[in-house]
DNA sequence: CCACAAGTCA
DNA sequence: TGACTTGTGG
């Protein structure tokens, strides 16, 4: 595994020197839907638009969030222009200037048999086989004509990324369904009349793309109605590996914005939803399923880097499906001491338990209750997953990744990246290992501010008690414990992805709120743990904020090898984090 | 569903009226092999070596057990010659002239992770998915030069037979295993060097072929080791329809002998057997999966009609895996409790249950012990599959089918029909649904002599108590209720298929052993179950013994719908059976 | 919507 | 070998 370094990119056009790894995505001319007969796209006619100049648009530049480690081996870097392998889209979340977003209807019936369901809290769409799911997509400014819509999926998995998405033979194969579809193979269709089946003859990567269209008169959406024509673990095909559909808003070979969701295509939307929301918010597995449950959801969460709070409908309601409150509180306990078990670094764990005795007794707080989250889209961490950030109020996402690669077989094990999110602030941060730089605002040191870390007793957070009103008791904010509690936060933890905006729509004041939210951003980056003596290289992490205040990195120890954390900025460039050995937590 | 009649064949070349219905299994001419060079079998030679006379061959005249009503429909019957609709090959159980036999070594360790595992009181083979699995072939009298030995895998549910069995799309195409095969596409391989992989122009149908050859000096066999290529589950393929290998020994375009076997190709051949073999001892299902198992079952009995007594090693030993013997006898309890509640025709389940409690003070027979039975390769019963037969010795092993018309979408469903075994009496038996004739030495009345039907009280057997034990005990013959129980065997419904072949091998005098054997067959009858007025049709059954002495058909009334009753036969002829309507039981 | 089936991973 | 995953059938 190589140690790579990104050069920083600004978000207007500027290139990286990995840029030539990228393979751009290309789209047809703009008469690309004047042959309205046939509806396939030749593979040559989607190859003649390919401009030389594509290369300097802004979506080569734009890091890929899971995939940029695997053409980053030095074998792909020589061979790939000659090599028919597949190189990786980006799959960054970017509105850009026509504001492009895309989004979920609410469903009238939430658990029943739906062919369809959006989970908010995983931001990933659950969606029976061949049936059509529609889609939503907006542009807050009317782009040029010629506008199309591409929807073209990838592989989510580090290890796969540079793997075309296509259907597995048997359903390619297969006369149902393809009767005299243009496309067997294409796992992704739309019904647009004017949906046009591509495949890049470079990257082989299919997709399909539809004509941008305005919506009707006083509709804020365009619907679209796409199908998945494989199963996530259709064998020959995904093979159970999660995929992205990133859909681009292009014009004449320009990404004017992108968009991506995760795609779970399965029998049974719903209990699969439920089954993946669940260890999200109660945690009943044996230590050994804990084990299982780091890897899983290290790598489930390489994720969309938005958090598109707009999407998913704006009365989503997450309820926690506990029978009882006492339920819910010996679940809610049990899943913190579970957690506390794994975000305590390794030299905590004894300490830990001897003290857990104490912090059970503690009485639950008041705020435990089922709760709702209405329409927040938070995503609750995963554990080992903390995530270090700053929020600006715009497009933030956790985008942690994790590799397993006690599989690398084929080619280099690729290290994991992260991807950027679209923030107006222009600057550079190649990250280190050992002593993490920063050129923003704020020094590293700011961070130990004060604090201990690594579990131990901090500002604000009683030890060994997680919870939000514990926190806030401490804080002498109790009186907003019940902002949280309604939307079903109970435990730090929960707060990872929770954000400066999130916090700035609960009804509180502005220096409370402030105070709230800088001991949260202290919480985190204390509680961050890496392995330094189970991974020698790990990962850098830094951190720094545009619109917040306090903020920095910090170098933590844990003990979850190959964990990689992920730093969210608010400045558009790219962050390094690989992982040094083959083991796996 | 249309109503057949078989003519009836003898086994010496004697044609029935759908012979032409069948697709005789052609062979390549003697020189097949003299192209070593090139392993594949052309198409069209396969084609040009079938002879105009292969009409006249036995194999042409065998019935196929399972498969005959596939293609009995009208439609086939007028189109068959021009749709290229594969036909059913026979799978018939014909040790021939040469005397031609398969088995299975025996397992070193039986019980871990092989990657295949014989079951004898399933007659069928767990297989792991592109292992090398030992087929061991014996002739007793060396046959011609030139003798091939052809392995074809067919459907086993009638719904199916008809249908090709190949290779699923995903593995047929996927590189792997397909390097440099020459039949990617063919479930069944063979390592033999001289391996042949030929497809029937006409059927379609795949098959290997290796020459025949002796065994080395001093071997009684000649191991063949054979692959299969596809899991039994493989979406696009097989897809979780249970299929059957039938090992023909051919020369010069003549089917010498035959052999077919059972085969499930899946990732955990030892579980998988362990999974099919439980049900047969022990009973704990809910009453829905009761229903279910009747027609599971039922299936999954449309088996091999030879009952192998001499394949699957001389040594294999059966073991009732249950812990402790207070285990065992109380699932053995509950097994016939559940059993009979199955048994029992509906008017008579209020009775039984009130009875219940009577039978289950009775102390359990001294026989109930953890049993092995040693070489006999006795089928236990399914529910609701009992089988009514006279066993001359010979081959013999029941024959039941069932059909599960609800899918019947495709096609004519077929009724399910019963193949013969090999015995020397001629006789002719064409079945009539309501009044069963019989040309056989015995009278259909001869049956009821003395005995009551339906779950009443019977000679021999006490009502409501269905143990071994306790019918030797009426029969005032309990001096051998071990010979029954060393074979594992304690409950009347395991002697479904118990011949008087197996009985003589007992040690029991004539006098004894004609008693014991006469009122098991009258037990047989008295407890066969029809329900007339569920199916009108429903199935004709008849029986006549060769040499044996009491034998009858009987006429029950059942609960079970669409329940196919198979009657085996000292002659050699066919047997329809046939379901009326489509629900199931 | 539950339970089984059956391949896969650890 | 066990447990989980996930499509299927009822």
């Amino acid at each position: 595994m190589t140690d790579y370094e990104y050069e920083p990119v600004d978000e207007y056009g500027g290139t990286s020197i990995q840029v030539e790894k990228y393979q751009i995505e290309r789209l047809p001319t703009q008469d690309a839907f004047s042959d309205l007969l046939n509806p396939i796209m030749p593979a040559n006619q989607s190859s003649a638009v390919m401009s030389p100049d594509s290369q300097n648009q802004i979506t080569s530049s734009a890091p890929s969030p899971c995939g940029d480690h695997s053409q980053m081996s030095p074998q792909s870097l020589n061979t790939h222009l000659l090599s028919p392998a597949p190189t990786v889209p980006s799959n960054t979340a970017y509105s850009g200037d026509y504001h492009f977003e895309i989004s979920f209807e609410t469903q009238s019936k939430e658990t029943k048999s739906t062919t369809w369901t959006y989970s908010v809290p995983l931001t990933k769409l659950f969606v029976r086989m061949a049936t059509t799911c529609p889609v939503r997509f907006k542009t807050g400014k009317q782009p040029p004509p010629g506008t199309i819509i591409r929807a073209m999926p990838i592989y989510m998995k580090p290890e796969h990324v540079q793997e075309v998405v296509k259907r597995c033979p048997n359903h390619a194969t297969n006369k149902e369904h393809n009767e005299n579809h243009p496309a067997p193979n294409h796992l992704v269709r739309c019904e647009h009349k004017l949906a046009r089946y591509v495949e890049d003859p470079y990257t082989i990567r299919q997709s399909v793309i539809i004509p941008h269209e305005q919506p009707q008169a006083g509709a804020e959406w365009v619907t679209n109605l796409y199908q998945f024509m494989c199963f996530s673990s259709c064998v020959g095909g995904l093979n159970r590996r999660p995929i992205q559909v990133i859909f681009t808003l292009e014009h004449d070979n320009i990404v004017l914005g992108r968009q991506a969701i995760e795609v779970r295509i399965c029998a049974c939307p719903g209990r699969d939803r439920r089954g993946e929301e669940r260890p999200l918010l109660q945690t009943k597995q044996s230590p050994k399923k804990m084990q299982k449950m780091n890897v899983s959801t290290d790598i489930m969460s390489v994720s969309p880097s938005a958090k598109r709070r707009k999407i998913g409908g704006d009365d989503d309601v997450f309820t926690l499906r506990v029978k009882g409150r006492q339920n819910f509180e010996i679940l809610a306990r049990i899943r913190d001491s579970l957690e506390l078990m794994q975000m305590i670094p390794q030299n905590q764990v004894d300490l830990y338990k001897r003290q857990q005795s104490d912090s059970e007794q503690h009485p639950l707080p008041r705020l435990i209750s089922i709760p709702s989250n209405v329409g927040f889209g938070d995503r609750l961490p995963s554990f080992g997953t903390l995530s270090c950030f700053a929020g600006n109020g715009a497009n933030m996402a956790a985008t942690p990744g994790a590799i397993s690669n006690s599989h690398g077989v084929e080619g280099p094990t690729p290290s994991t990246s992260t991807q950027m999110v679209d923030t107006r602030v222009t600057s550079t941060y190649p990250s280190n290992p050992a002593t993490p730089e920063q050129n923003g605002q704020l020094q590293n040191g700011q961070l130990q501010n004060g604090q201990l870390q690594n579990g131990q007793l901090q500002n604000g957070i009683a030890e060994n008690d997680y919870t939000i009103a514990s926190w806030l008791r401490n804080l002498n904010l109790s009186a907003y414990v019940d902002n949280f509690s309604q939307q079903g936060l109970c435990n730090m933890f929960e707060l990872n992805d929770f954000t400066l905006e999130d916090l700035q729509k609960m009804k509180i004041g502005t220096q409370h709120r402030n105070k709230i939210w800088r001991s949260l951003v202290e919480f985190r980056n204390s509680n961050m743990m890496i392995n330094p003596s189970q991974s020698q290289l790990d990962l850098q992490r830094s951190a720094s904020t545009a619109s917040t205040a306090s903020f920095t990195s910090a170098q933590n120890a844990g003990y979850c090898p190959e964990f990689y954390e992920v730093t969210r900025y608010t400045f558009k460039h790219i962050i390094s984090s690989k992982g040094g050995d083959h083991s796996y937590c």
